[in-house]
DNA sequence: CGCTTTTGACCCGCGC
DNA sequence: GCGCGGGTCAAAAGCG
């Protein structure tokens, strides 16, 4: 397995944010060529007589939705020219039966004809140029980073990694990694689900397996699966946000299978299991915070073992992301707490009190906390505040990387049980790439996570007063601050929507 | 009618 | 062993 073979998953792990940074990172290579290419469709629309230029104009609006991609390009210089064909031959039929000038009109037409395929000729020959540029650029900054990174194997002391940020191979597979741990690679999707169902099945009982303890009773062969596994089922991710609404929308299915008062909290919690697929392993947790009530904490726990819709790769990106983190960084030993530590340390330097890692028993749990607006600056509304949440842990799984351990055999390993591939084209293929570029480049920007979280923030909270028409898609029945009481196990609560999925 | 939520009961681990 | 608390089950109820 060479390190080009890893590439492709890497940037798996953004892959919400990842789509509108790779226009943004795409805009910065090619923006001068869009610019260009705008350009010289006016301009040819200038030289065009009126009528032509009119007609052209419902054609390029076909691509005119935001940063048009290459394909669009293409697709819309085609069109035009096609639209101007089409045109010239429609007006030569009708010019037949008016006027004896039609044959002059259709040698001018044929002209231009010929000129604008010329002109399309050449920008294609200025986009060929461009993405080769831009292809030898990012060839030229792997190189860089596996160069910067091999300087830096000589140092092993955490905190030379930690001064600088050595990369390279070492973020590349941390990356693949973390891909791995939420979309495994394309090429492994048809042999790895049935690799999932059998893991479902051979989890016996159907039943949600849930029961950890009965992860067990498996052959020996598995002993350390298992104890991986069971750690990873263990792992959770907490994400506290400031939203009124009943429940964080993350893009799943969840079903309601019980609710709970839970010690030192007023608020009951609920519980919700995954039903996207029989016998997902996914549960979560929702509670509002004691001490502030318009805190929502979600805590999830598990990796889905199906397909997700993009919306709810965010979020699943995020929670496997931590899970596996958390299990290079929470192994049961000393050197695992010290470990954890560290990486609360590490976990977005930026901003550090917005991640912290629980080491404690019964469950390591990291807590991403969305609630603080260290820095509050204007960011482009997400479909869903989970959205972002890979990104933070972009930042946070970036720092790590420098630091933990790597377990690449048990990614492997894991990978049955993982998500099916996000992306499955060419194209895509070389978006992750950059993708993962723009994550580094992203993560390098000391304002960026802190910026992120205020955005969610303001989001989550400004969703508020109508989360109606912000989280009806998805959200799903939760909790009810209001109407809480606290006698006994369960407390009666009111219940919202389905999601839509 | 099928799916989800509710909710009392149950299971399990842990501390004493 | 017992009690407590967290987590889950599953029958009943609710809902579209």
């Amino acid at each position: 397995m060479d390190s080009s073979a890893r590439s492709p998953p890497t940037c798996i792990q953004f892959p919400v944010n990842l789509n509108r940074t790779t226009h943004d990172h795409a805009d910065h290579d090619h923006h001068n060529l869009i610019d260009d290419r705008r350009k010289i469709i006016d301009e040819m629309d200038f030289f065009s007589d009126k009528k032509e230029a009119r007609r052209c104009e419902p054609t390029s609006d076909d691509g005119a939705d935001g940063p048009s991609s290459f394909l669009d390009f293409n697709v819309n210089t085609g069109l035009h020219l096609l639209t101007a064909a089409n045109t010239g031959s429609d007006q030569s039929v009708a010019d037949d039966r008016i006027s004896s000038n039609a044959n002059n009109k259709r040698g001018k037409t044929e002209t231009e004809l010929q000129r604008m395929n010329s002109e399309n000729q050449r920008l294609k020959e200025m986009l060929n140029q461009a993405t080769n540029d831009y292809k030898g650029l990012q060839r030229h900054l792997m190189t860089l980073m596996q160069e910067q990174q091999s300087d830096n194997n000589g140092g092993g002391s955490a905190q030379e990694r930690r001064a600088c940020n050595g990369n390279g191979k070492v973020v590349s597979r941390q990356f693949m990694d973390l891909g791995l741990a939420v979309a495994p690679d394309t090429d492994d999707v048809s042999s790895e689900r049935p690799m999932a169902d059998k893991e479902i099945r051979g989890g016996e009982d159907l039943g949600p397996d849930n029961k950890i303890p009965k992860l067990n009773n498996r052959s020996p062969d598995t002993s350390v699966d298992q104890a991986t596994e069971a750690t990873i089922r263990k792992a959770r991710v907490s994400v506290r946000a400031r939203s009124e609404a009943p429940m964080m929308t993350d893009g799943c299915q969840w079903r309601k299978y019980g609710q709970k008062m839970a010690k030192g909290n007023p608020c009951p919690r609920a519980y919700y299991r995954c039903t996207m697929a029989a016998g997902c392993p996914v549960r979560k947790q929702v509670q509002r915070c004691a001490d502030d009530r318009s805190v929502l904490i979600t805590t999830y726990e598990g990796n889905h073992n199906h397909p997700l819709p993009p919306a709810a790769m965010a979020m699943a990106s995020t929670t496997s992301s931590a899970a596996r983190m958390l299990l290079s960084g929470s192994m049961p030993s000393a050197d695992g707490l010290m470990n954890s530590n560290f990486l609360a340390r590490t976990l977005l330097p930026c901003s550090s009190s917005m991640a912290t890692i629980s080491a404690s028993a019964p469950f390591p749990t990291v807590t991403l906390d969305l609630t603080q607006s260290p820095n509050p600056l204007q960011f482009p509304k997400p479909n869903s505040p989970a959205a972002l949440l890979p990104q933070i842990f972009g930042q946070a799984l970036y720092n790590h990387s420098k630091f933990s351990g790597l377990q690449v055999s048990q990614e492997i390993d894991q990978t049955a049980q993982q998500l099916p591939p996000l992306i499955s084209s060419t194209k895509q293929g070389v978006q992750n790439q950059l993708n993962v570029d723009t994550a580094n480049t992203l993560a390098t920007d000391p304002n960026f996570a802190a910026a992120l979280a205020a955005a969610i923030t303001s989001i989550m909270g400004g969703s508020c007063p109508n989360n109606s028409n912000n989280s009806s898609s998805n959200n799903i029945s939760g909790v009810n601050t209001s109407n809480n009481n606290s006698n006994g196990n369960n407390n009666k609560l009111s219940s919202s929507g389905y999601p839509v999925n």
